[in-house]
DNA sequence: ATCGTAACGTA
DNA sequence: CGTACGTTACGATG
């Protein structure tokens, strides 16, 4: 025996997982809806989802060492040129499915998952090979493929899964199994399949031959040799029909026996299974858009037992203080001037957090927690003075929420010099989440995991679960933030984003924060009188709208309402969507424009007055005991750089229509201040778009002072500016900011109610008048696809990998994403220079007032009594200078009670 | 309970 | 077949 195998216990034996990738990613295909899985760029990803999740059970259940996935290399194989009909009746591939295997080998190589495909053979021969070659090295084997050839294979050390019903359910094809099944042994599944056949390969069996009688005659006579050998003995139709077949048994046998011998450049041992790379994992799995499947599979692996099992990454080891002698004090001195990671437990919302402890670590790994509940009087003072100490280095993950946490508690937070959790936004912008234990396994190779004490209870109580495990849990996160630093301090650098960190997003997180904190006054009587008045149209509207049809249907149900539409009334059908026809209030006024049916109307005014009511319900739910609307601000959601807010989102308050500026009534100035102030940039995105092209024309437009639509539909259409009527206007305004979006002719034709072609003419016109714009445009997309990102004015990065997708959808979305990223990005940055000038200057000043709400172009602040001319002045002047283009940033500004009435 | 979808509000 | 977001209700899943 081989002694490198002599002391491996059954444990610790190697288990490798064989799949037949297209097998089974075409079975995921039929198995799963195609409408179901697609991503918002029109990609099928049904097989890919179903495949994904497949191998993400087998993982979890099997949990084998070694992992490969064999796929069919092409059309034509040894066997194809034996016998030209093999797998001839097969359909053509179903345009859905095509493009998904390379979409399988991307999620593969991010798991580095080895897949492999050789010219001229099947995946099954791959299989056959290689699960051969493992039998012989002692490894127990597990094959999952659809392909019943693989049978023929099975023996005590190797087992096939075979799907019965879709992919998630699978058969375990043991010899017993087999021999349970088919009735024949595993070795002798393919003298039975010679005789029956197998439709879905296009190889004909003896007709009237089943898998019965096959094994039947395979038992009786020891194999096929033996029964083509005695074929003249069988009686009956079924041995008439055999003889006359015994030439196309025989080329069945032939082709369905695998090799075992196939040159491939990996062995069993290769295939060891990989630490995933995570980043990859990311991107791939974002692209296709699939979250709940990708937390599945991270949620499988810390689970793991740190072996040599993937994604056993190390934990981080600390040594928490006992500072009953020396007190927090002493700790902290000993490490005066050195970066310390700072992590606070506790609710992080605005005005109504609470911290519950606090963990301070250095880059040792040595730590101190403090229980806040529990503090004692010298450890409280010197955890306050440490934590407002701006010359007190401090490195958190997420600052802002520690910051709500710990003002709940009336400590001040100051000294932030580095966030973990800003920076990775900086570094990879298009991420959703930055949790912290993501981050230390892929910069640290490290988990935020506390191992079990060694004499762990296995009794009935989880120790790790009570205080000490908590405290634990907070001194390896506290921990692992120095270093995580580290890294991504270096990685900023790589991207020149080091100074986007230090001069633009920290402060801006402390600016955000107070102003989360003040929130913004409502006036809450007047929001439920909204609330009343539009229940009341609801109410209104749904009953005329029930009257017309004769029912009473739930006008909420977009398939109630199809139903309704296109079944009862037989409406002309509107655009396609997955659940049928679009019923959004585009197409239903359009139907309206058609039909004139009194329902389109009632339902259009139910629709409006159902989402104002929802929209006065969410604020008013919202107001906090101190009658303000305490928002919050995320810093890391958007990938062009622009903040958004929720809970709940004061970015979205209706402003289009009268009904809807009503809400607006309802944000008002708060006691002791004189009055609410708006002030926003007068097209600040084709600003940035004339400074960037440096196109002439456009720069000469904002220099004029003229109406910018009207000055640019002037020179497209050949009038002078006083002729330029509305509908010439109209037309510019829209294409000018299509512009920045990467609007087509076919886009601009739909969106204007025009001829394509006239929507090209007019895009042809304006590029003859502002060259500089397309050179612009294209050079952009060219830039970003040679170096792999685009950039705004401060240097914020985009990454944008798919330009150079073999996909069109996705390199179109690409593209456009690439057109805008420059523009809404500088946009952003611009505003968030300006907050910063803004705060600042008040502080300097000692005014009262006070920043309230960004609305991406906007800043909404309250007026001390007094303040307001000074304050003007001030905004003005710090968002107009808030950075140096090529054509002034104009700001206009209004003010009034409520932010309604500071409208303009 | 959880998830995806449709719809719709803002810049 | 225009970018960037967040929230809600519905209805199909488990």
């Amino acid at each position: 025996m081989d002694d490198r195998l002599a002391d491996v216990t059954d444990t610790a034996r190697p288990r490798l997982l064989l799949i037949d990738g297209h097998s089974m990613a075409y079975r995921a295909f039929f198995a799963l809806p195609v409408d179901k899985f697609s991503t918002s760029t029109g990609q099928h990803t049904n097989a890919v989802h179903g495949f994904v999740s497949m191998l993400a059970n087998l993982i979890r259940d099997e949990r084998p060492t070694h992992v490969a996935v064999a796929f069919d290399a092409g059309s034509t194989t040894f066997r194809t040129e034996q016998f030209p009909q093999y797998k001839g009746t097969r359909d053509a591939t179903p345009e859905p499915f095509k493009g998904q295997v390379p979409l399988i080998k991307e999620v593969l190589e991010s798991m580095r998952i080895m897949h492999l495909e050789k010219d001229r053979f099947e995946a099954d021969d791959i299989l056959a090979t290689l699960s051969s070659q493992a039998d012989g090295l002692g490894m127990e084997v597990l094959v999952c493929s659809g392909d019943r050839d693989s049978l023929q294979f099975v023996n005590e050390n190797v087992t096939v899964l075979y799907p019965v019903k879709g992919v998630s359910e699978l058969a375990r094809m043991t010899p017993v199994a087999v021999q349970t099944k088919y009735g024949v042994e595993p070795g002798q599944y393919p003298d039975l399949a010679a005789l029956v056949g197998e439709t879905s390969d296009n190889i004909p069996g003896v007709p009237g031959v089943g898998p019965k009688t096959a094994a039947k005659w395979i038992n009786q006579f020891g194999g096929l040799e033996q029964i083509l050998e005695h074929a003249d003995e069988i009686t009956g139709k079924a041995g008439e029909s055999l003889r006359a077949h015994l030439e196309q048994v025989r080329l069945n046998r032939v082709l369905n026996h695998l090799l075992l011998d196939v040159d491939l450049p990996l062995g069993p041992d290769d295939l060891r299974a990989q630490p995933w790379d995570r980043e990859d994992m990311h991107r791939v799995f974002d692209a296709l858009e699939f979250r709940a499947l990708r937390e599945r599979l991270f949620a499988m692996m810390p689970a793991e037992d740190s072996g040599d099992e993937p994604g056993g990454a190390p934990t981080f080891e600390v040594a928490v203080a006992d500072l009953t002698t020396d007190g927090l004090s002493g700790w902290l001195t000993a490490r005066e001037g050195r970066s310390l990671g700072l992590e606070v437990a506790g609710k992080h919302t605005p005005a109504a957090g609470d911290a519950w402890m606090v963990a301070i670590a250095d880059d040792a790994g040595d730590a101190a927690v403090l229980d806040l509940a529990d503090l004692p009087a010298r450890d409280d003072e010197a955890l306050r003075a440490w934590l407002q100490d701006p010359a007190a280095p401090k490195v958190l993950h997420g600052a802002k929420g520690a910051w709500h946490a710990l003002a709940g508690r009336d400590y001040v937070l100051d000294g932030v010099v580095f966030d973990t959790e800003l920076a990775s936004y900086l570094c990879h912008p298009d991420q959703r989440t930055y949790d912290l234990g993501e981050l230390t396994i892929r910069h640290l190779h490290r988990e935020l995991r506390v191992e079990e004490p060694e004499t762990g209870d296995q009794g009935a109580f989880d120790l790790s679960l009570d205080g000490n495990g908590e405290a634990q849990r907070l001194a390896v996160r506290a921990a692992a933030l120095v270093q995580l630093a580290e890294v991504l301090a270096g990685d900023l650098r790589d991207r020149g984003a080091s100074d986007l960190l230090t001069d633009l997003e920290l402060p801006l997180g402390t600016v955000l924060a107070q102003i989360e904190r003040r929130g913004i006054a409502m006036d809450a009587d007047y929001l439920r009188e909204l609330e009343r008045h539009f229940g009341e149209v609801v109410s209104a509207a749904a009953t005329e709208a029930y009257a017309v049809i004769g029912r009473e249907v739930n006008l909420g149900s977009p398939k109630q309402l199809q139903e309704v539409l296109f079944d009862q009334l037989a409406m002309p059908k509107t655009k396609k969507i997955k659940t049928g026809f679009t019923t959004d209030a585009a197409a239903l006024a359009d139907l309206f424009a058609k039909t004139e049916h009194p329902f389109l109307e009632h339902l259009l005014a139910h629709r409006d007055a159902t989402r104002l009511r929802q929209t006065v319900e969410g604020l008013l739910k919202s107001v906090a005991e101190d009658g303000r609307i305490h928002t919050t601000f995320q810093q890391t959601i958007a990938a062009t750089g622009r903040l958004s807010s929720t809970e709940p989102n004061l970015q979205n308050i209706p402003i289009r229509t009268e009904a809807g500026r009503r809400i607006r009534r309802a944000f008002v100035v708060g006691d002791g201040y004189e009055t609410l102030l708006t002030a926003d940039y007068s097209q600040i995105e084709m600003r940035i778009m004339a400074h960037l092209s440096g196109d002439e024309g456009l720069i000469e437009a904002f220099r004029t002072g003229e109406d910018l639509h009207s000055y640019v539909g002037s020179r497209v259409f050949g009038v002078p500016t006083s002729e330029v009527t509305a509908a010439m206007r109209s037309k510019i305004k829209a294409m000018s900011y299509g512009l920045a979006y990467g609007l087509s002719p076919f886009g601009l034709s739909k969106q204007l109610n025009i001829e394509v072609s006239e929507a090209a003419t007019l895009m042809e016109d304006y590029f003859s008048r502002f060259g500089g714009v397309r050179t612009y445009l294209l050079g952009v997309v060219a830039e970003a696809r040679s170096i792999g990102y685009t950039a705004t004015i401060m240097g914020r990065r985009r990454y944008l990998p798919d330009l150079t997708s073999d996909n069109r959808q996705r390199r179109d979305m690409a593209e456009r994403m690439a057109l805008n990223a420059p523009i809404q990005g500088s946009a952003a940055d611009i505003i968030k220079v300006a907050m910063l000038g803004v705060e600042k200057e008040i502080a300097a000043r000692g005014l009262r007032s006070r920043l309230l709400l960004q609305v991406h172009d906007e800043l909404v602040l309250e007026v001390g009594p007094g303040e307001r001319t000074e304050l003007e002045a001030l905004v003005r002047e710090q968002m107009a200078g808030a950075a140096d283009l090529s054509v002034p940033l104009d700001v206009s500004v209004g003010v009034g009670t409520s932010w309604h009435d500071a409208g303009h």
